[in-house]
DNA sequence: AGCCTTTGACCAGCG
DNA sequence: TCGCTGGTCAAAGGC
């Protein structure tokens, strides 16, 4: 509660969006010539106004790689906001909603324990969908409800699980909010005297659509997920983060945001993904938006970075501008935290490249247009590797 | 037994 | 003030 009433006083209410089409080009335009990590300055973006995003289904489509801003952004600057991580699985202009098809729970621990790097039930399903929609069905649509309560009008299936990321968390509502498709599931970190909460929307498919964290953890992660947690190893891959393109600053520090996104990314091997970031109350949430882009980058795609402040209430205005069309939603993870973003007001545009061999993934993150609070970090691409252990000084 | 999810009710912010 | 909406509570039941 305490955590609550923080954050409706420090939220900044700036919302980022995808930029019309008729202001992008391409992101490999974007990238040519400039890959070499060496930052490049996009002189002729033009300035758009930034909405929130809710993964709506409209027949408006536009392509996610492209994005726009004036604004040039250091990735060591990225990971110092956080507040909103989106992501989407996509390559092609044509963006497809990855689905997850719901299965047993004994297809789950089977492919739980086939050694994939995916592990949780959630990435067993993120697989599973994988293989069964190799992109072209269309999200289903559930009708929204003008009635009073909403919520739990969805029948939650085997898939209706906090994601893992390493924490533990219990479910302690869920709620059909207007403006998404999915019914919102709320959750609160179980260690003791922590207020760190997260909502996950997801399809009822079990597709996550929308993971906002709020706080931070004031622990460390539980060596072992209490309950659904399979063999545990998704865990791992998020505490050897590859740094190789991130500044982790809050390396040493104990708990933090640490998210974990290759389960809600694990469709999404040959997709886009699409992140967001915003500014965080502070620079703990950065390390969320740290685990997160390195993880998002095993997986390629579009990030974009951005505050979510403004969601609240304030969605159903921007659902009117909803920029997916149907089939062109986009998972995403949002980092949410509470400060101002002032510690980024530079106007860069940043470009990495993996330093893997012979891989080709290439990422920049930049300022949204209009909103300094707001990156955007587009991947694109997608790793030849695994993700590099980390070295230990 | 303990922890979790489910879910209707309740509360608070906003227009 | 009222209705809408998002967020939370808490009892009940499940695992
Ligand atoms: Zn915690």
């Amino acid at each position: 509660m305490e955590l609550q009433e923080a954050e409706r006083t420090v939220i900044a209410k700036p919302v980022a969006s995808r930029p019309t089409i008729s202001n992008f080009r391409s992101f490999s335009e974007l990238l040519a010539g400039a890959t070499n990590g060496s930052p490049l300055l996009e002189p002729t973006i033009t300035a758009i106004r930034p909405k929130t995003v809710r993964f709506k289904h409209v027949t408006n489509s536009q392509p996610v790689e492209t994005v726009s801003s004036q604004a040039q952004l250091d990735r060591t600057q990225a990971s110092h906001l956080s507040d909103k991580i989106v992501k989407s699985n996509h390559t092609s202009p044509l963006l497809y909603k990855p689905l997850a098809k719901t299965v047993s729970r004994t297809t789950i621990s089977l492919l739980a324990n086939m050694g994939t790097f995916n592990t949780s039930r959630e990435q067993a399903l993120a697989a599973s969908q994988s293989e069964n929609a190799k992109g072209i069905n269309p999200p289903k649509l559930t009708p929204m409800k003008s009635g009073n309560d909403k919520r739990s009008q969805f029948h939650t299936n085997n898939s209706d699980r906090p994601s893992y990321d390493g924490y533990n968390w219990r479910k302690y509502g869920q709620k059909q909010v207007k403006g998404s498709d999915y019914p919102r599931s709320y959750y609160k970190c179980t260690h003791p005297n922590c207020l760190v909460k997260k909502k996950v929307e997801r399809s009822i498919d079990g597709e996550i659509a929308e993971i906002v964290y709020k706080g931070e953890h004031n622990h460390s992660k539980p060596r072992l997920p209490r309950r659904h947690a399979f063999d545990g190893t998704s865990e791992g891959s998020n505490t050897q983060l590859p740094n190789n393109q991130l500044n982790n600053d809050n390396e040493g520090s104990e708990g933090g945001t640490g998210i974990k996104i290759d389960e809600v990314l694990g469709s999404s091997s040959h997709l886009t993904n699409l992140v967001k970031v915003q500014e965080s109350y502070n620079h703990v949430s950065s390390e969320a938006v740290d685990a997160c882009m390195p993880t998002l980058d095993r997986f390629c795609g579009v990030a974009r970075v951005h505050d979510e402040s403004a969601s609240k209430r304030r969605k159903s205005s921007s659902i009117l501008n909803e920029p997916y069309g149907e089939g062109l939603q986009q998972p995403r993870i949002v980092v949410h935290d509470g400060t101002d973003s002032e510690a980024i007001s530079d106007g860069f545009r940043s470009y990495y490249r993996c330093t893997g061999v012979k891989c080709n993934v290439r990422k920049h993150v930049e300022r949204a247009s209009d909103d300094p609070s707001v990156f955007i970090t587009t991947y694109e691409g997608k790793h030849n590797h695994e993700m590099p252990i980390k070295k230990s000084n």
